[in-house]
DNA sequence: CTGTTAGCGCCTTCAT
DNA sequence: ATGAAGGCGCTAACAG
């Protein structure tokens, strides 16, 4: 762990021409480089960060904050942050908060206390403490996948609203007339935004919206199965169910096999998020694929362009379209019940 | 970003009262540490870690360096990796290596200049350049999910050979005596070991080992479609396909597919890594799962440990068993081709 | 082109 | 129980 002091005595220069070597900053004569280099190359000599970070106060260091990062919707746009922080020279931290906001809070503190330069986020709810915290710590954030409502915080998501009618207007065009939709947490805007575009879509068709075939859970595999065996339940048996994320999706799936209903034939499903084609040979369910590891990319070079000074201009939401890929776990209704 | 300064100045007190009531190490009057709390609060004081780095030399932070944080199987060593570090007030940076080992050696120059206090590492390759420099830099390391050659570093792993053993041996049970193995490149241990997992298990049976069904490429899904197209192609017409990862398994599943081979009707497919449940609805395919949170979190525990003083203790290596979990892709050997 | 001085924010050490 | 001095490794600012 050679510091610049020794590289500078053995070079037989000073610390401070060792420094200029090693940032390509000021001058330098060929000879005195050479020298400097070999006595780094002698010495492993690697610059401390911390030091430099306490005088320059940049750690070139990002951090992500996501539900879990175990969700591929949130590893691929891990990825899209990783590949574009690192041809900046930035280092990526992650952290998961399981939509808790406790821990969110707790982990941006950490992260702080860590000189971040800024931070991506996945909002776990709907509070301010994050941001107001940040603000006072001027830490830049960037908001991804969610709307904050009521801060001028810059935003990359995929447009919720606009998707959800899409896959709905699919269905309709299905001829179904009984569409439930099941959702997340009410504090969670995709889940409302999801929902809201559902709505239209019904409505714009002349249909009913009735909240009965509205449920908000958790965005889990839990969520889903508990959502449908209600629906199921309930007796007003919708001819397709809209999944607002992927893992209510495979919920769904679950209650509906275990209630021996056959996909598109007894019942439609359609949901939000696609699993990366590598993971399913034959893909069977349709879905409004988002632009996972493009927002992940997007979002971390608004935040980079924040650092490098563009904290000035004006906030900035960047709402990427989904794509619709009609597979076949939709279908037209099943003629016993139009 | 008020310093420990400001806040004694508001507290009355000097900075060193404040850095004692701030970690809890020695004395301060219940009076003092109520003042201080309260400036503190009031001026939103979050410690510098930057600057504690620099004194105490430990940033308490690890790093986790992997092949493609996209893959599950690494997305769920992450989860385990970040739950136990953040349980002991650790933060996590990760890096994707793509299998590179310019890219490897690179991150890891760049996180050792960041004063990461260890380094949890799946080698790309088996350069020893990685451990060179980590010893030079006196950074401990823990090797996830592979076997480094010659090298006394600590390792956590699933035991690839015993685990490649069963599920050939499942495959000779059930009448297969063609198997082919279809694996990543040859300076991984995990792809060689499987093989030599494979290959005890045919001779153990008495069946022949020949390098023909024996493939070696990338792990990735392009290789195992590669891979199972020139079987294929090559006419030996295994009756069994044995994939020695996920990955590897879906191109195979792709080639299988296109050439209008069913499974397990014409053949039948194994892999080891198994998909998280949440995500398939009917898991279709014969895995050998490996304990992949646990190894995350295991690898972090150790590496902690480490960190605390245990550099003394001798060389680790913790191995892990996979689980076979047998499911529709591997049935008897077609009639007509037994 | 190169060196000197000073200080980033904190904590170890020693003093009171 | 509290404070003062000094320094971790580096680099901005200013000489020369």
């Amino acid at each position: 762990m050679a510091t610049i002091i020794e590289v500078a005595r053995r070079a037989g220069v000073s610390a401070m021409t060792v420094s200029r070597v090693v940032n390509r900053s000021g001058y330098a004569s060929a000879a005195t480089r050479a020298k400097v280099e070999e006595a780094i190359a002698e010495l492993g000599y690697v610059p401390n960060a911390v030091a430099r970070q306490l005088r320059s106060k940049r750690s070139h260091t990002i951090a992500l904050v996501v539900s879990d990062i175990t969700n591929p919707f949130f590893t691929t746009i891990a990825r899209g942050v990783e590949d574009a922080a690192a041809t900046r020279g930035y280092a990526v931290m992650f952290a998961n908060t399981d939509e808790s906001e406790v821990e969110e809070i707790e982990y941006i503190r950490m992260l702080a206390q860590r000189q971040i330069d800024g931070v991506l986020l996945v909002p776990a709810g709907n509070s301010a403490a994050p941001f107001r915290f940040l603000e006072s710590q001027e830490i830049p954030v960037v908001v991804i996948d969610r709307r904050v409502v009521s801060r001028k915080v810059d935003e990359v998501r995929c447009d919720s609203e606009a998707g959800a009618y899409e896959l709905v207007r699919h269905l309709i065009g299905l001829g179904h007339t009984r569409i439930a939709v099941i959702t997340g947490r009410r504090n969670i805007s995709t889940s409302t935004d999801r929902v809201v575009g559902y709505e239209r879509a019904l409505r714009e068709a002349g249909l009913p919206v009735s909240p009965e075939l509205e449920a908000y859970d958790s965005f889990s595999l839990e969520g889903g199965y508990r959502q449908v065996n209600q629906i199921l339940a309930n007796g007003l048996k919708p001819t397709a169910i809209f999944a607002t994320n992927n893992f209510l999706a495979f919920g769904a799936l679950r209650a509906l096999r275990e209630a021996g209903m056959r996909i598109p034939d007894d019942v439609s499903l359609v949901t939000f998020d696609d699993l990366p084609v590598e993971w399913h040979d034959d893909p069977f369910i349709t879905v409004l694929a988002q632009p996972a590891y493009e927002l992940g990319r997007r979002a971390t070079e608004l935040l980079l362009a924040r650092l490098d000074g563009g904290a000035a201009t004006k906030r900035q939401v960047i709402v990427l379209p989904g794509e619709l890929i009609v597979r076949r776990s939709s279908g037209p209704v099943p003629t016993d019940r139009v």
